[in-house]
DNA sequence: TCGCAGATTAAATTCATTCTAATCTATTGA
DNA sequence: TCAATAGATTAGAATGAATTTAATCTGCGA
């Protein structure tokens, strides 16, 4: 008896999204949603929901992951081969990648800018432009 | 008896790179490096591989591709979740990334640039920028 | 309250990639 | 030239992320 009182913005967000807002849903928009910008694995979010003692199988918080990155409450960042990050700024922008750490920083699209793209081969159009900038540790 | 006259530059480019050349690792070479700009799997080459009568274990196709992207003759691209591409265009250049079809297509530097990047954090360094132009068919 | 479409689940499965331990081979120095 | 050996290749097993399956559960509208 505990966290479900506020019946919280993230309700409202899981409806307006179209998804059913269930238990584990739910928990994980809280999770996610209510703590800031962050830069999540499933793997990750599984154990954070285990520590919070939340018990959701490691096929829903892929299926989760996967409906709010479609419903555009998330964002899909590959950076890596062989493990995907989920992040929870929607807003345009970038990110640093430190290879050595795994760690993702958001840069904020403002004042970024490029110039000098070519257009898209004919018959396709622009989904998305990703800036991935890799740092390592250094001088 | 055959392929095996021309002392390729490829044979002096492994020299230079500090890997002995053998067998398999020429032949892998030439497909990559003798046939211009390439972005391939290692099961896409795996496969060429066999249908040019060279047999190769994909265990040495992984080996070789790694052994190469860190002597800088091929450069790695990530893309897409759990599927690695090897590019053999080692110059400064971008990518245009079709989801559907899983197609890469180089964008050179050229005439390309990128301004407003903040400073990478604190005790790190920029190693590279990748910059990829998600595409899909439209309009 | 009931019924069911949609959601969750454990378990099995897939797929790319890496590891292991045994076998082979390019190179070097006698 | 040849034998020794460090490095390379290999089949097959193992790993790990992600997906599928088929059964069970649960929001929610009637």
């Amino acid at each position: 008896m505990n966290e479900t009182i506020p019946s919280s913005p993230v309700l409202k967000r899981l409806r307006a999204a179209g998804l059913r807002p269930t238990r584990q849903r739910l928990a994980l928009a809280r999770l996610l949603l209510e703590n800031g910008d962050r830069h999540v694995t499933a793997e990750q979010l599984h154990n954070e929901a285990s520590a919070a003692g939340i018990a959701v199988s490691l096929a829903t918080i892929y299926n989760t992951l996967h409906q709010f990155t479609e419903a555009g409450l998330l964002r899909e960042a590959v950076v890596e081969p062989g493990r995907s990050y989920f992040d929870t700024n929607t807003a345009d922008h970038h990110h640093f990648f430190c290879e050595d750490t795994g760690e993702l920083q958001d840069i904020p699209a403002h004042h970024l800018s490029v110039t000098g793209l070519p257009m898209p081969p004919s018959g396709t159009e622009i989904r998305r432009v990703d800036i991935i900038v890799r740092i390592r540790p250094g001088p």
